[in-house]
DNA sequence: GATGAATGAGGGTTCATTCAT
DNA sequence: TATGAATGAACCCTCATTCAT
């Protein structure tokens, strides 16, 4: 018990620094022989639990982001009404919050995950959290602001450094923010006008 | 002429390719050997011109990066009044045009940049835009609002392909919905209206 | 047995080899792709038993270089007299036997081993070695009498090839040459005539 | 004058840097870039005068050996008498003064000059100080002698920062040391005991 | 459940050298 | 007298991966 050495979840540890590492430095900057310095383990360790490199970030995203999975599940089957897409915001920030270590290593990798076998899982989750959010008949004006609602979550992660305050208070008023455009979007198409 | 060997533009080819190459498939996935490949060069005559591979990027950033530094600098003699900050949305916009392919680079390979010594001047770079467009007095809610206008113009990179359209539309689409957060933000501000 | 791949005693292989290569062409000359073709292993084999190049060299310094280290503890609880000074001679000489490759080493390459992290400890070994010959307050020109005897045994590496004879009875006439030097420094320092 | 660029001794000027810098670094460490930089001349410039990287050791060689090879030259053409040897000494170590760059260089990089086409030269030239010095009939004992006390002058380049005290005093004592050493050997040779 | 030892491929970088101008 | 531009070879080193134990 304390810090001697646990049995049975090498592997939770493994994802867990690897997941840290990854974002701290990002993924190709991490190698595994890193990773498994700061399990004190042997990198061969690492290949009895995982069969690559790749397969690590793969399972990370599939555990992590299951709660994002969900979500869009669950929205596919409410009514494509402006309350069900207002709380899929609201859902969809309080996802993020335990995913958050991992969508920011993957806004911060893109150009690196897009050739790992993820980069297409991610961009259909994101596709498909688009289309619960976007009416591709709306006005382009009202799309971009749905668009924009759904994407100002995600800046939180890189561009909230800026303002000073709790950040608590910061998720709820970007939050806010994105619910304001969503509802914009919605108006405005309801109206007629652009 | 045609695919003869240009001389005396051999650094400029070096930064295209390279360019291109990070953009395509990130920094670290680019080999030296392959950007000399893609020039019919060795990989020498990259250190001819270039004393790193990241003074490569470094140099990328420098000439690309200026209209951007050129705009921070008109912004800083300016009255902080809404049409500036307006203004400066607008040109901003209009600068992303020709930086698109190194910005989109700098998104995509956040985490890398960050290790090299760009990093830090990018970021500078970003908290001086942002420092023109903020209130750092006004609530929150509208501090926000302003972040998130100068980030969601960042947002057409790579958000906005889930959207149909002219590219052009879009760009325009995008600004005006950037425009109208920093507007509310104003607003409400002078108004007192959290 | 034979030429077959021997199992565990690798490193002390590489060690082998880098010495008699370093030795005979240099340290810089010495590529690892030579060492690692003459032991029919990788590259990448010898960065799996050492860190870098340097360290080859650091190891074989540590290890070859301890009957000179305990030499010198050993001196250094001795009283200082003739006796004890004439002993450190023939105990030096002795060790040297074992050591000469290390030795011829490191005297052929000076220059580089001293940018090396051993220049340092090789360093303050002979300032070491020459405290314990050496008696401050006497004249200088024994003193130098004292160096030189310390040095000429050093000399038989890279001087005696002129002289024909018996490498063993080359090496007990540097030995008494270099006895007889220091037992002149004493003498005249002794009876006050420089 | 002055800074300005001189014209006509850049061939000297390349000499000078070239042998403090390989003194000081060694020569593989030392870059004709370096040396080139040193002198803000293009590396290319450093061809125009020197055929090759070696070829400017071999012309160091030359110029400053100069005197060394004129004593041997004279002493080939003395009787073999003490007189004689001990006059070379002296003249030795006053050469010495002069060329002391070069043979500490020569010293240092041993290895590596043992590779250079100047190793085989360097090597005739030792061999023939030997031989003036040495009688080859004498008891190896005072052989022996004779050739410490021609490579005890030696010492002074790199043994004798043990010692402190004005630097021309050492260089006397040292010579003092050699001139006693080569004494010895020939009394006790011409007495018969061994 | 993990290690020790090794590999093959490739990385970025530096070097001495060349040659047209 | 020199330079600008480039090359080919080699360098040290690191990586993800494998496999017998």
């Amino acid at each position: 018990m304390g810090s001697t050495p646990r049995r049975g979840d090498t592997r939770q540890r493994i994802q867990d620094v690897a997941l840290e590492l990854f974002a701290a430095q990002g993924y190709e900057k991490t190698s595994l022989r890193e990773i498994a310095e700061h399990l004190e383990v042997t990198k061969a360790a690492l290949y009895y639990h995982f069969k690559t490199k790749e397969d690590i970030v793969l399972s990370l995203f599939q555990d992590l982001g299951r709660p994002l999975d969900e979500l869009i599940a669950w929205g596919e089957e409410q009514p494509r009404t402006l309350e069900t897409k207002l709380e899929l915001l609201r859902r969809y920030s309080e996802a993020l919050n335990s995913a958050e270590p991992l969508m920011r290593f993957m806004q911060e990798n893109q150009a690196t995950v897009r050739e790992l076998s993820i980069g297409q899982i991610f961009k259909k989750r994101m596709f498909a959290m688009s289309a619960l959010i976007l009416d591709p008949e709306a006005p382009l004006l009202d799309q971009v602001r749905s668009v924009t609602a759904l994407f100002s979550l995600h800046a939180r992660m890189f561009a909230l450094h800026t303002i000073e305050g709790d950040p608590g208070d910061k998720r709820d008023a970007v939050l806010k923010v994105a619910l304001d455009l969503l509802t914009q979007a919605h108006a405005s198409a309801e109206h007629g006008d652009a």
